[in-house]
DNA sequence: ACGTCTTGGTTCAACTTTTAAACAAACCTA
DNA sequence: TAGGTTTGTTTAAAAGTTGAACCAAGACGT
């Protein structure tokens, strides 16, 4: 089969795509590790967790949501841990597993680099955005993502009843 | 001043676009790391250089327009060079600056990796978007790019006479 | 010319992160 | 209970990144 190339629309589309996801993924690491002293990937723990049920989430599924492999979610919460931003827990249903914990000191120091964070995000990508591009956006983020979910998950049916999905965080949500 | 917190959308757009960003990069990345032993960066300083005027860049062009570090390009022009891939010549106008230069085995490994990875780029992202939101995608990108880009180089007027823009490369281009 | 400032690029050492394979404990299922 | 699966960690190696220091070569002003 001879290669179907991209259009020159696609291959514009593609290096643009580069170029924002490079610039953009840089800004936010370079603000929040001058503000907030870690990686974006650390802040995305720690923000996780802050609106999960109850402040603590099972490694693996943390790891599911973020799209991470475990071994690497296991460094990140180390590394949190030391700094004492996170605590690990036993889950009592399942002896295996441990709860990643949000600490109140993680969470305050969620509370002052947030404010930054949006902030950041803000100027790099929704000041920039029309409302219908932020839809765009979305539509197009959540197609790819559904995509690229599957293909190792290639499961039909994802029911987990006892993982409650409820309300939690009454101070505003920090985004991701 | 209050912070300006994200609307839902905006949330969900956010969510969404680390989500997708993320899995992309992912998958990217695995592709060219089998198929072709490297990992996404380095692949596009191959395709960069490869369809440059004469299969050859300054290193602080190719660092500027793959929006990274000279230190950064160094390491990974010094990496293709071991491998073979890439040469540097100097510069006969400027004599501190050293071009990167695609060698034939660079573009050789460059013509065998290129099909899988657009293969990889089509699936992940292209087919799964009409060819409205390709236009979306990009206006978007070049957008957030674009003000990205003028943070640090708040120069007005990049004018530079003597660096040509010119066709160049018969074969297909093997995307960035 | 001369001294100074800027640019282009590399080097180096410290550090952080990532990967992959190997494990052990706890579950599950028949 | 045997056999397989899931969860999470450990470990060692490799890779990549950063930032400062540095040198050489242009540019500029006088």
């Amino acid at each position: 089969m001879t290669t179907r190339w991209l259009t020159p629309e696609e291959q514009r589309a593609w290096r643009a795509y580069i170029a924002a996801s490079r610039l953009l993924e840089d800004a936010i690491d370079r603000q929040l590790q001058q503000e907030g002293g870690m990686p974006h990937l650390f802040y995305s723990v720690l923000a996780n967790l802050s609106d999960a049920p109850d402040r603590r989430l099972r490694m693996t599924d943390l790891a599911e949501t973020l799209k991470i492999t475990r071994s690497r979610l296991t460094y990140a919460v180390t590394r949190l841990e030391r700094d004492g931003l996170v605590r690990r827990e036993n889950c009592r249903r399942d002896k295996r597993s441990s709860l990643a914990v949000l600490t109140d000191a993680g969470m305050a120091v969620l509370e002052r680099t947030a404010p930054g964070h949006v902030e950041t995000v803000r100027a790099s990508l929704f000041d920039r955005l029309t409302a219908e591009q932020v839809g765009q956006l979305e539509e197009i983020c959540t197609g790819i993502a559904r995509g690229l979910q599957g293909e190792d998950a290639e499961s039909g049916a994802d029911d987990v009843p006892w993982r409650r999905r409820s309300p939690c965080s009454p101070p505003p949500p920090p985004s991701s």
